[in-house]
DNA sequence: CTTCTATTTGGCTATATGGCAAAATACGAA
DNA sequence: TTCGTATTTTGCCATATAGCCAAATAGAAG
């Protein structure tokens, strides 16, 4: 990490570190319809709760998501719904990268 | 990784991944300006040749440079500019936090 | 062919991350 | 207080990543 850039790209680097990562995706893109406790999460990722609740803490670090209890669960909320439009432009991405690999096979054949 | 999540998240964390560092974030706001060499982009990040070029074969693996050889210097480019969109976002985001810092240090001055 | 320049690759170390399981914490209810 | 449920933290291991240096490669130029 030694270089001489800005250290603002540092602190967006960290932000988009914490979307970097399946689950986290998947909790975004939940979170956006609707609060969701950890349990709920963890049901609907299919793995364990620990496991969830660190990739959560990781969210809530990067000041992602907030949290509010609420009975006995904590509930999770997006805080700034923009970060859904990134998929949009992934998908653009990955598919450009599908064409690009088609038209390789495609040349590949001949 | 063990959760029985959609492979498609798999595959959008790959490309957000591949965003995630700042030297990264650097050269796609670069490339997004004009096309650029490595050692141009080495230059102005001011780390070592090879890290810049491993940086760039990972934004290329995941599709979201391309390169094209001229003259004797490799250039690369962005293939899909709305990944800049992203950064307007990630800057919502950190003031947001930035603010909410502010309301934290101001609420335990009392 | 040899040299020079630009870039990539391999080897190495240090550090960070993800995942699981067990222990710890928080807190409402009995 | 004690019990039970929900969540977080911690410890451990395996894997991945960043960085630098040195060596290898690809071409252009001589």
């Amino acid at each position: 990490m030694k270089s001489r850039l800005n250290p603002q790209y540092e602190a967006r680097a960290r932000i988009i570190k914490a979307m970097a990562h399946p689950s986290r995706l998947f909790i975004i893109e939940e979170l956006q319809k609707q609060e969701r406790c950890v349990g709920e999460l963890t049901e609907m990722i299919g793995s364990d709760t620990s496991t969830v609740s660190k990739h959560l803490s990781v969210l809530r670090n990067a000041g992602l998501v907030s949290d509010e209890k609420r009975a006995n669960s904590i509930y999770y909320t997006l805080r700034c719904p923009c970060v859904m439009d990134f998929i949009g432009c992934v998908e653009e991405v990955l598919s450009a990268n599908a064409k690009e690999h088609a038209n390789i096979l495609k040349c590949c054949k001949k």
